[in-house]
DNA sequence: AAATATATTGAACTTTGTTAATTATATATA
DNA sequence: TATATATAATTAACAAAGTTCAATATATTT
């Protein structure tokens, strides 16, 4: 029974990018079964056959964001720098990514779906997104010895927590109130913690 | 008309009183227009006569959380300790309410209410509610000399967004795993925002 | 006591998630 | 190939939630 496995996939596959299209585009509000369905050509009873509920269905786009993220990163830092200056910059990435999808930070870090507590697989993705994003740049650093792999951890936890916070402030209560107040506050943050 | 304001007060006091005990107790998931208009002892539709929609109901709330919390870190920090340590005191207090009511950490930094982002009020008293909370202590700090205001200022910015952060991932996405984990992690940051 | 204004309410509409019965389609068998 | 069976997809229907509005109850004024 290959080919209905293929067939299978392939459908559930039709809803996923649905899903992803409304989460990146419009974000969370304009998600429902109904407009999934139609984006993927099906009636909303469809989803059912391939998902548990709608739930199910989000969480299945996580990795596939944290890969997206992780390219993205990749691809905007420059390769003619290194240490430090390339962690700063694989940092900021990771941020931008978010200020570009609200909906997809959103999914990461505010949505309380359903049994999102019973996923531990995609409760580590999201806690390590920022993580292994950067991975290549902190590499270079803990290779090369410019920072001792503890310091680094410590850098890492305190990045995260610091940045995860600025973006709920940001993206759920408007504050800092503009984006450049908001962008100066995190380069703040940011450079701080790395040149210490 | 004096006896009329009075009376809509009055009303509108037992439909706030139904929410904030709803928001203490089961929190917002629990929390619904006919939950509150149950408690308060009046017809689901009542609501609309004294609260332009169920999002004004709850955001009123924002203001009278906060005075509780300012009590509630008074209440816990010894009279005998002072300075620094006491600034510690005050702010693993705060962090402590949001874990004793996680309904109101999600009303504070979590949903998304609909015209949240125009009551400029509300967001400034979420903005400022660990720096008002902790006043006294700060204070104490910086009267003394122990810390200059500027030193000062950044580290109250730094310990806000890294304990919103810590407080997102541990109530949204159960990261740290336990309590107890969380309890040291956010201590282990405290300590040294405060400490350096 | 009647007339008028105000407050309260239940009915009803909308949206969303979900289930179940019905219809359509594909597969297997005679 | 024609029929029987299994599988997939859809429509109908329900529950919960926010919201509106016409009808009812209550209070106030004359």
């Amino acid at each position: 029974m290959k080919n209905k496995e293929i067939q299978e996939a392939r459908i559930k596959g039709y809803f996923i990018e649905a899903t992803r299209n409304i989460l990146k585009g419009e974000g969370l509000k304009a998600l429902s079964v109904r407009s999934v369905a139609d984006q993927a050509g099906y009636s909303y009873a469809t989803m059912y056959n391939y998902f548990k509920d709608i739930n199910e269905l989000v969480f299945v786009c996580v990795s596939d964001f944290q890969e997206e993220i992780k390219n993205y990163v990749d691809d905007k830092i420059s390769t003619d720098s290194g240490g430090l200056q390339q962690v700063n910059e694989a940092t900021r990435a990771w941020l931008a990514y978010f200020l570009e999808y609200p909906g997809i930070f959103e999914l990461f870090y505010v949505v309380r779906g359903g049994d999102f507590g019973n996923k531990k697989s995609i409760l580590e993705v999201i806690d390590t997104s920022m993580e292994r994003a950067c991975e290549n740049a902190w590499n270079g650093v803990i290779k090369s010895g410019i920072m001792d792999a503890n310091v680094a951890e410590f850098k890492k936890a305190r990045l995260k927590y610091v940045l995860i916070g600025l973006l709920v402030m940001f993206m759920n209560r408007r504050t800092p109130e503009s984006y450049t107040d908001f962008i100066l506050e995190s380069n703040r943050q940011i450079d701080q913690i790395l040149g210490q």
